[in-house]
RNA sequence: GCUGAUGUAGCUCAGGGGUAGAGUACUCCCUUGGUAAGGGAGAGGUCGUGGGUUCAAAUCCCAUCAUCAGCUCCA
C-alpha cells in the first residue's frame, strides 16, 4: 500500500479534527456545494484541510479564473446564510458506489472503491448539507452558519491521486478562520510575507538576479557575493572548532564514477552530461557536471592506507554543484540548477557515529541560534529507507536503528518521514521555522554504508585488520543559496552587523565633514569593516531615507558639532534617534560585532 | 515535466491594430541642506524571442523561452 492510498483513507476515515479543522473541513464542503451549484456537472475528487486552510480539487469542463472565486465566494455566503444543518449518514459500500455514480462523481466511486479493495471497507459515510451530498468521514460543524471568517485564496492545477499519469482536476485553495480577526491576522501575514521574498528584496538591495541565459542560476552581485562569502567564513570558522579539513575536488567526472555511486542510475535525468568527452576533444567518455561532491571524497580518503588513528576523517567540500532540476521545480534562490552545500563527509568507525552525530547537532544549534532561529522550534525528522533504494535490508535496519538511537538521546521529539531517506541510506532531517513561522528544511545528516562500499573505503584497526568505516554526510546551513534565500525572508533584508554587506554608511552633513568621514573611512577600512560615504549633494531628509531603504546596520553622521569633538551620530538601522558617540567607541563596538560569529567556538 | 497566469525603459507599472507612457533610478544644472523624498533640464525601449494573419502587429493567432502560483520531484 503506498502513502498516498493512506493518506486517501484518512479523508474518509473519521479522525480526530480540532475545532478549526473542523471549520475548515466545513467551509471546503460549503465551497463544493457552491460548486455545485454554479456547475451541476462538477466531479469532485478531495478536498480535505492542510496547515493554513484547505482545498477542494474539482474536475470542470471550464477554466476557471479569478473572477470564479469571488462567484463561488459569492455562493457560498448564500449557502451559509441559509444556515442548513450537517447530517451524517452511513451506507453500505454497494449502496455508496451506487449513490455516486449516480449523481455522476467517478472519483468518488473510485474512492470508495479503493477503500474496499485496500482497507476492507464494508460501509462509508456521506454528509448532506442543504441539497449537497458528500462522500465524507466528518466531523462537520452542527450548521454551515457557523463559518463566520473565509476566504478563497487561488487556483492550481493538482493530478488526481497525486500521479502525473492521472488527469490533472483544478484545485481551488481557501481559508478559514474561527474569526474575522484571525483571518485577517492571516492575510496580513501573506502581505508581509510577500514584502519579504528574498527574490524581490535580492533585486532591491542588489545582492542577485535571475537570467534567462542560464535559467534557475543566480548571479551574485557583489553585494549578494560579500553575504555568501561571510557565510562561508562562519562555516570555516566552526570547521576549525570541530576539526575539519577542506578540501577540492574536480567539478567534471567521468560518469564511471556516478556509476559507482549509484547516481546515474537514480538520477542520470537530472546531470549535466558532456557526451564527447571535456571540451570537444571527443575522447569518447562520457562525462558529467557533478551533482553531489560525496564520491569525490572517497577518492581523498583511499589517497593513503588509513589507520583507525586517522578518524575520524572529516572532509569539508564546498564544491559548486549543478543539478539539472525540471522547470517547474526552480524557485529563486530556494531551488536553483547550481548551487554550493556547506558539505563534510565524516569518515569514522560504527562506535564514532553517534559522538559524530552529537557535534554536528551541536553545530546546528549554535548556527540557528545565531541566525536568530528560534531552537525550540526546530524539527526533527527520521527520514528512513525508500522505495528505491540501493544495498540490503540489513544494512538499512542497522543505519536507521543507529539514527533513532542518537535522536532518542537528544530527547527532542521527533517524527517519522517514512521512504524519505535518500537512495544509499536515511537521514535526520532538521526543519526551522522562520519568523512568520513558515517551515524550511535546511540542515540534513545523513548516515551512509554505501558508499565506502561502493569505493571500497577501508582503515586498519588496531586489530591490524581491514575494516570499512562508515560516512556521515552533514550539511548545516544545506545549500548556501537555499539558506540565504530563507534568511534574507526572516530577517526582512535586515543583516546583522557581522553579514551585511554595507554595514556602515557615513553622511557628511555638508562637503565641510567630508574629508572628517573620509578619515573614519580609512580606520574602518584597517579593521576590515564594509563602509559607504554618502557624499551626494543631498539633504539629510533623503539620505537617511536611502540609508534605511538600503537597510544598512549603522548610519554615521558628522557635521560641525561631530568635527570638532572627535565624534559620530550613530543611528542604527530601524532606531527612530541616533545616539552620539566618541570614533573610538564607535570602533570598538564594531569590532566586538564582527566577532560575533566566532564567540561560540572559543575554546 | 504537467495545469494556469504573466512578460512594455535599469526598477515598479499603466496602455494598446495606425511611429511608445508615468514614477523612480541615471546624466547635467541650481540648491551646502542636522536624520525617511529640495527644484529644474536631459538622455533612455525593435513592447521576451520566432513565425503567421493584416495595407498596417507592441496590440490578434500559433510556437518557443523565461518567470510566477500550484502539482509531481528534490541525491
Amino acid at each position: 500500500m503506498s502513502e498516498k492510498d493512506v493518506a486517501l483513507n484518512e479523508i474518509t476515515e473519521p479522525t480526530e479534527l480540532n475545532e478549526l479543522e473542523t471549520l475548515r473541513h466545513s467551509c471546503a464542503h460549503v465551497m463544493a456545494h457552491a460548486i455545485r451549484k454554479l456547475w451541476p456537472e462538477a466531479k469532485f475528487g478531495i478536498g480535505p484541510t492542510v496547515e493554513d486552510g484547505f482545498y477542494y480539487d474539482v474536475d470542470l469542463p471550464v477554466k476557471l479564473t479569478t473572477d470564479d472565486l469571488k462567484k463561488i465566494e459569492k455562493e457560498m455566503h448564500r449557502i451559509i446564510g441559509a444556515g442548513e444543518k450537517f447530517v451524517r449518514a452511513e451506507h453500505s459500500v454497494d449502496e455508496a458506489i451506487e449513490k455516486f455514480r449516480s449523481m455522476n462523481q467517478p472519483y468518488k466511486v473510485e474512492i470508495i472503491e479503493t477503500l474496499r479493495s485496500q482497507f476492507g471497507a464494508t460501509s462509508v459515510s456521506t454528509y448532506t448539507e442543504g441539497d449537497f451530498v458528500d462522500l465524507c468521514r466528518g466531523p462537520h460543524l452542527e450548521r454551515a452558519s457557523k463559518i463566520k471568517a473565509f476566504r478563497l485564496m487561488s487556483l492550481a492545477g493538482a493530478y488526481w491521486r497525486g500521479s502525473e499519469k492521472n488527469p490533472m482536476l483544478q484545485r481551488i485553495y481557501g481559508t478559514a478562520f474561527l474569526t474575522q480577526v484571525e483571518l485577517d491576522e492571516h492575510l496580513n501575514l501573506l502581505e508581509e510575507a510577500k514584502r519579504r521574498d528574498h527574490r524581490k528584496l535580492g533585486k532591491e538591495l542588489d545582492l542577485f538576479a535571475f537570467h534567462a541565459i542560464a535559467p534557475a542560476s543566480p548571479f551574485f552581485h557583489p553585494k549578494g557575493a560579500i553575504v555568501y562569502n561571510r557565510l562561508i567564513q562562519y562555516v570555516r570558522d566552526m570547521y576549525q572548532y570541530y576539526e575539519y579539513d577542506e578540501v577540492i575536488t574536480p567539478q567534471v567526472f567521468d560518469t564511471e564514477l556516478w556509476k559507482k555511486s549509484g547516481h546515474y542510475e537514480h538520477y542520470k535525468d537530472n546531470m549535466y552530461i558532456v557526451q564527447e568527452g571535456v571540451a570537444g576533444k571527443g575522447d569518447g567518455r562520457e562525462h558529467a557536471v557533478k551533482p553531489m561532491n560525496c564520491p569525490a571524497s572517497t577518492y581523498i580518503f583511499s589517497a593513503h592506507k588509513r589507520s583507525y588513528r586517522d578518524l575520524p576523517l572529516r572532509l569539508a567540500d564546498f564544491g559548486r554543484l549543478h543539478r539539472n532540476e525540471l522547470s517547474g521545480v526552480t524557485a529563486g534562490l530556494t531551488r536553483v540548477r547550481t548551487f554550493c552545500q556547506d558539505d563534510a563527509h565524516v569518515y569514522c568507525t560504527l562506535d564514532q557515529v553517534e559522538a559524530e552525530i552529537g557535534k554536528i547537532m551541536d553545530m546546528v544549534v549554535k548556527t540557528y541560534t545565531l541566525f536568530g532561529f528560534d531552537i525550540a522550534d526546530l524539527e526533527l525528522f527520521l527520514s528512513t529507507r525508500p522505495e528505491q533504494r540501493m544495498g540490503a535490508d540489513e544494512v538499512w535496519d542497522r543505519a536507521e536503528a543507529s539514527l533513532k538511537t542518537i535522536l532518542d538521546g537528544t530527547g527532542r521529539k521527533y517524527a517519522i518521514d517514512a521512504g524519505g531517506g535518500a537512495f544509499y541510506g536515511p537521514k535526520i532531517d532538521i526543519k526551522v521555522k522562520d519568523a512568520l513561522k513558515r517551515k524550511w528544511q535546511l540542515a540534513t545528516v545523513q548516515l551512509d554504508f554505501m558508499l565506502p562500499e561502493n569505493f571500497d573505503c577501508s582503515f586498519i584497526g588496531a586489530d591490524n585488520a581491514a575494516h570499512r568505516p562508515v560516512v556521515i554526510h552533514k550539511a548545516v546551513l544545506g545549500s548556501l543559496e537555499r539558506f540565504l534565500g530563507v534568511y534574507i525572508e526572516h530577517v526582512a533584508g535586515a543583516f546583522p552587523f557581522w553579514l551585511a554587506p554595507v554595514q556602515c554608511r557615513l553622511i557628511p552633513i555638508t562637503d565641510a565633514h567630508l574629508p572628517y568621514c573620509e578619515e573614519m573611512g580609512k580606520k574602518l577600512r584597517a579593521r576590515g569593516i564594509r563602509y559607504e560615504i554618502d557624499s551626494r549633494n543631498e539633504k539629510m531628509g533623503l539620505k537617511t531615507r536611502e540609508a534605511q531603504i538600503a537597510k544598512i546596520p549603522l548610519m554615521l553622521v558628522a557635521g560641525d558639532r561631530e568635527v570638532a569633538d572627535g565624534l559620530f551620530a550613530v543611528r542604527s538601522y530601524g532606531a527612530k534617534d541616533s545616539e552620539t558617540l566618541p570614533v573610538d567607541g564607535i570602533l570598538a563596538r564594531m569590532e566586538e560585532w564582527n566577532d560575533l560569529p566566532k564567540k561560540p567556538f572559543r575554546r
